[in-house]
RNA sequence: GCCCCCUUGGCGGAACUGGUAGACGCAUGGGACUUAAAAUCCCAAGUCCGAAAGGACGUCCCGGUUCGAGUCCGGGAGGGGGCACCA
């Protein structure tokens, strides 16, 4: 018999064509079904799709095609994160409009996509840097601006000195720029924020109602907003006349139990009070020069002595009158958090204990640990360390016994009753800074009008567009630069004014993208039917590295925009799936350099280079990136072996929320099976009966055993699917298939059997569909089919077909398994007892003694106690 | 420093609420087909002892709970991640 080999090529571009041409993957809103919204993170038009990519679209697709198969109406959209610096820095390199940089490497990656059979409804594309995308970006900031969640103030923000503009905090790691690694300056500027803190408590309270998201990313976000519960109240101050002194120090803290500890109080040194004294105090004045100065990267800070400088004043204990404290200015009080200023009790809190330790200040023991044998004679200063739990209350007046959250409270109201302060919530999350001082962005639709202040670009003047002709060759912002861009009248008085130059953060452009999907081209930024009917996103696919930024922006937005009327949603993505990052091993030559895969050949299990055969040194399984090579080019991959299988590849073995190494007999392995199924059919093929025969009357047992086989797969990894374990899926595939391999060379004469073996074909063409679609197809066509398979309702299964006649049964003996036996499901314990005591192996262990005890767990295991 | 997660053969990994540890794949060894190779098919395989039957040990380490622990509890080691002068 001639055996073709399954040309892949060929065969996945005419499935391709076919789908499009029958636009398959339209998504419509329909009535009566169920809708599901799958949606993978859209890609930054970088130039390439990298495997990366691959493998997260691979996976929103089999979760899409399954939902289709299953009936549900499913929007399944793609577009381009077009927006960012890259772009930028590729214009200052060859001279080349970011635009045009943008749309050609959107149009290479969109090419790239293609093959891979994704289920995208093109239709709905979008991308962030196209005027019709970003009007209603600029319409929802004029919404937001009138709403009171855009706003303007001048505050100290993170300014990265190599993109030349601001960061948002949550894109500073490790006090650098997340983007261009440089150390993050302090700087002092006017920009524009959104009111995300508005939301702090609702973002932190509605993590939990989000199920099918993964619990380290609500952590995550747990963290990030930082809620914490204290106290805020005021000292009264004495020594200065200064007017900001006599308003007394306010100050936040979580451990007001603590207050009969203080033996300081410290600012921050651009706190209003520092600023105030320094007027009056030169060295005061350049302690907070010094400071101001000083660097904010981690390694510094780590390593930084806590400074202080005694401004003389001092601040009095409300509870004691003749409790009197010094208040220095301290180079790690921070002004962004609290109120600037905190009272010190240094037996209780590490910093504040170096601090006393530094200048001479005492150090009282107010807390003792819950479990001190002795709490009255616990020292924190005799033992050389703070403690900073919570425990027992001591030498502490009327709080004196108590625990510290029973003194916490006691505390606080008494404050709250002699009216010196108040209980008081305070977030660790900052309002978003959305201002950069970039051209590739969306700019920000506001005019500045000496007259008039801010004054809203009118909506009907929608988009301010961004300009064509802009030079980058000189540093700063480009619209800044430009001629005549900014130049315009006050669109309120009409006098010269001028147009704000800053454009927004781009991930204020990701925090809405996926709600535009419901309607690309709706005149306002949503089309609330389609949002209605599509929102929630039901699965939403992507890198964990967004755990805070994008996915909380997300969040926030959809909060935003629900209040300004363009959606009736507060959670955007109802389940949320992090993939790991595909790896690779890495290659260095004798020299030194790195080697890309395919410059490496294995030669008798050792590494050599390719051609030359010199030695390589094999280094550690790494995330792909440029800089080490170890990058492996999803286009050649499906040049040589076709989409499916390097889809098939990606979602076997490894679970999918786990790294991947990328293996070449992995794709090997899975380029197998994709023949294997291929080979199998074409086998099977002419002994089978013609399709949607009835099933015959008779089955022989090895045909009702494929039967059951089918049904019990089609259940496994129905449930697989659903539950991300594709990996485990997969396993039951290649299950089957052996199966039925088996079965067909044993011979279909039997009765039943071409039945029984038509069925399992025709149910593992349905289940593998999802993984390799184009393979599905053209074996559906093969087995007789005039259907799509894509249009294909999901295999069912025979429950009844799930259940096995005779199970096997472990027998142990005090808990080592010494025998089984073959028993009906559904015997009873007597008789199970009865025939495990009778097997050999139970009989010889147990050594001629009687059962003390027979537990019998029904279906699972018999255990014999002597 | 604080918080969270992970650790199973040569490798990736399976094991539902405590119930046969190692499914499935990769690599390996043996065999079949072939002049040969490739491709394909079949078989073997946790480790140790044993010709075999069988036995002992075995899920990072130590201890506990239980008839029974990869799974639960306590302590420890190693790895990964998040946050971090956050008062």
């Amino acid at each position: 018999m001639s055996q073709d080999r399954y040309n892949a090529k060929a065969t996945e571009q005419k499935w391709q064509k076919i789908w499009n041409n029958a636009a398959v993957f339209r998504a419509r809103m329909e009535e009566g079904k169920p809708k599901a919204y799958v949606l993978e993170m859209f890609p930054y038009p970088s130039g390439r799709i990298h495997v990366g990519h691959t493998r997260n679209y691979a996976m929103g697709d089999v979760v899409a095609r399954y939902k289709r198969a299953q009936g549900y109406a499913v929007l399944h959209p793609m577009g381009w994160d077009a927006f960012g610096l890259p772009a930028e820095n590729a214009a200052r390199e060859r001279g080349e409009h970011p635009g045009t940089w943008t749309r050609q490497n959107i149009e290479a990656m969109k090419a790239q996509l293609g093959v891979m059979g994704l289920s995208l409804d093109w239709s709905r594309e979008i991308a962030t840097c196209d005027p019709d995308y970003y009007q209603h970006q600029q319409a929802l900031f004029l919404d937001f601006l009138e709403a009171g969640l855009a706003y303007r103030k001048e505050a100290t923000v993170n300014w990265d000195p190599v993109e030349n503009s601001v960061l948002a905090n949550e894109q500073v790691v490790d006090g650098k720029g997340w983007r261009s690694g440089a150390p993050v300056e302090k700087r002092k500027l006017t920009q524009w924020f959104f009111r995300i803190t508005a939301y702090a408590d609702d973002l932190l309270e509605s993590l939990e109602g989000l199920a099918r998201w993964p619990d380290n990313v609500r952590l995550m976000q747990e963290n990030w907003i930082g809620k914490s519960y204290g106290a805020q109240w005021t000292f009264a101050l004495e020594g200065s006349g200064n007017p900001e002194a006599q308003k007394g120090l306010e100050v936040y803290s979580t451990r007001p139990d603590t207050i009969f500890g203080m033996s300081f109080c410290a600012i921050a040194a651009d706190h209003p009070l520092a600023q105030a004294l320094a007027q009056e105090n030169p060295q005061l004045a350049d302690y907070c020069r010094e400071v101001a100065q000083s660097s904010t990267m981690q390694a510094d800070l780590d390593t930084a002595e806590k400074t202080g400088f005694d401004t003389g004043l001092k601040a009095v204990n409300p509870f004691d009158p003749a409790h009197k404290v010094p208040v220095f200015v301290a180079n790690y009080v921070l002004m962004e958090y609290g109120t600037g200023a905190i009272f010190g009790s240094p037996a209780g809190d590490e910093r504040d204990f170096e601090f006393a330790r530094k200048y001479g200040l005492p150090i009282k023991t107010v807390v003792a640990p819950e479990d001190s044998a002795n709490p009255e004679s616990f020292d924190a200063d005799a033992k050389g360390e703070p403690f900073a739990g919570k425990g027992v209350v001591i030498n502490s007046e009327f709080l004196n016994s108590l625990t510290s959250d029973e003194a916490l409270e006691k505390v606080i109201d008494e404050f709250e009753t002699r009216g010196l302060g108040t209980r008081k919530v305070v977030y660790r999350l900052r309002d978003w800074l959305i201002s950069r001082q970039r051209y590739w962005g969306c700019p920000i639709p506001v005019i500045h009008c000496e007259a008039c202040g801010v004054v809203p670009v009118p909506k009907d003047q929608l988009p301010v567009a961004l300009p064509e002709d802009v030079t980058f060759d000189k540093p700063g912002n480009p619209l800044d630069h430009h001629a005549s861009w900014k130049y315009v009248d006050c669109p309120k008085c009409g006098k010269a004014a001028r147009r704000e130059t800053d454009t927004m953060d781009t991930f204020v452009d990701s925090a809405w993208y996926f709600t535009r999907y419901c309607d690309n081209t709706a005149e306002t930024p949503t089309n609330r039917e389609a949002t209605d009917y599509w929102l929630p996103v039901d699965q939403y696919i992507g890198g964990i590295e967004h755990a805070v930024l994008h996915l909380l922006y997300a969040r926030f937005f959809a909060r935003a925009m629900s209040k300004t009327g363009h959606l009736d949603v507060k959670e955007p993505f109802q389940g949320l799936f992090t993939q790991g990052m595909v790896c690779h091993e890495t290659y260095k030559s004798a020299d030194g350099r790195w080697l890309y895969p395919d410059e490496v050949e294995y030669k008798d299990g050792k590494a050599v280079e390719r051609g030359g055969g010199a030695p390589v040194t094999v280094g550690a399984v790494e995330k792909m990136s440029k800089s080490k090579r170890n990058t492996i080019d999803p286009e050649e991959i499906v040049e040589q072996y076709g989409a499916d299988t390097a889809r098939w590849f990606m979602m076997s073995d490894t679970p999918p929320e786990r790294d991947i190494e990328w293996t070449q007999s992995g794709i090997e392995g899975a380029w197998r099976y994709v023949q294997r199924l291929w080979r199998l059919v074409d086998e099977a093929l002419p002994h089978l009966p013609a399709t949607g025969a009835a099933p015959p009357d008779d089955f022989s047992d090895e045909a009702l055993s494929l039967r059951k086989a089918t049904h019990k797969t089609v259940k496994a990894v129905t449930t697989g699917i659903e539950h991300f374990h594709f990996n485990t899926a997969i396993a039951r595939c290649y299950e089957l298939a052996s199966e039925i391999g088996a079965r067909a060379h044993a011979g279909l004469d039997a009765p039943g059997a071409g039945f029984a073996v038509r069925e399992a074909l025709e149910a593992l063409t349905g289940l593998i569909n999802p993984f390799m679609p184009h393979l599905a197809e053209e074996i559906w066509q093969k087995l007789g089919h005039e259907t799509l398979m894509v249009e294909t309702p999901w295999p069912t299964f025979d429950e009844a077909l799930t259940v096995d006649d005779a199970i096997t049964l472990p027998i142990q003996v005090n808990g080592k398994k010494r025998g089984e036996i073959e028993i009906a499901p559904d015997a009873d314990n007597a008789t199970i007892e009865a025939l495990a005591l009778e097997d050999e192996g139970v009989k010889r262990a147990m050594g001629g003694k009687a059962p003390k005890k027979v537990i019998v767990v029904p279906k699972r295991i018999v255990n014999i106690v002597i």
